[in-house]
DNA sequence: TAGGCCATCTGGTCCT
DNA sequence: AGGACCAGATGGCCTA
């Protein structure tokens, strides 16, 4: 997405005042020679004939260098910015980043109807409750696996046993099959990997959405 | 219009 | 030193 703030730091870099003086500082053009001034690691003459050999040969090289002041605190200023556009560039990267993942998670969950979007802390959510009811899906896979047919729920243990929010099993801080989370048991008979359009599930869908007390993973 | 969600900016801190 | 990460601030957009 493009906004105002880009088009701000686009403005600034191609600002038609960039002198030499300026790509130097931001680091577009090397240095002419090794450092003059108090730079860190510069030149400093230890004693005065030095330090008049090199006054002279200062002299005769070009002209001694404009003191520093105002010009130089508006070069700070400049290369302060330049690093703050930079670490906004890397910013903004990183939570695309972070954004892309979040869709990639968003993919796999299962939502009603399809296209909905979960917001960012819904897929969180979500995809914590999913995660955890699939894990249970396989320990009662497990522990069912020995039993006769017979015994089984007729609508399948994972509708009526897996997905009970509530259970002593569930998640320290989440107790319903839902990506808010909620307490109170009000989702109990949607197939988590593959909703269908049974009125339930509608409900379900419907109902996640709705901000609940205690809405927090 | 208030509130929720989001993107972005920003300065601080930690890590390499 | 520079980059990654984080949290607070801010402003825009959308919806009830």
């Amino acid at each position: 997405m493009y906004v105002k703030s880009e088009y701000k730091e686009e403005k600034a870099l191609l600002s038609p005042t960039t002198s030499s003086e300026e790509e130097d500082e931001l680091g577009l053009r090397r240095p002419r020679r090794a450092q003059e001034g108090s730079e860190p690691g510069s030149f400093q003459p230890s004693d005065s004939k030095q330090a008049a050999g090199r006054l002279r040969m200062e002299s005769k090289r070009r002209p001694a260098r404009a003191p520093r002041g105002p010009k130089n605190s508006e070069n700070v200023q400049r290369i302060k910015k330049s690093r703050r556009v930079k670490a906004n560039n890397r910013e903004r990267n990183r939570m695309h980043n972070l954004n892309s993942a979040l869709d990639s998670l968003r993919e796999v969950l299962p939502t009603f109807p399809e296209d909905a979007k979960l917001t960012k802390i819904e897929t969180l959510r979500f995809a914590h409750n999913y995660i955890w009811a699939l894990s249970e899906t396989l320990r009662l896979a497990d522990q069912l696996s020995g039993l006769p047919a017979s015994l089984l729920p007729p609508g399948g243990f994972l509708q009526d046993t897996m997905l009970s929010p509530g259970s002593a099993d569930s998640p320290p801080s989440s107790s319903a099959w839902s990506c808010t989370a909620s307490p109170s048991p009000s989702y109990s008979t949607l197939s988590p990997a593959s909703p269908t359009s049974s009125t339930s599930d509608i409900d379900y869908w419907q109902s996640y959405a709705q901000p609940r007390a205690n809405d927090f993973i």
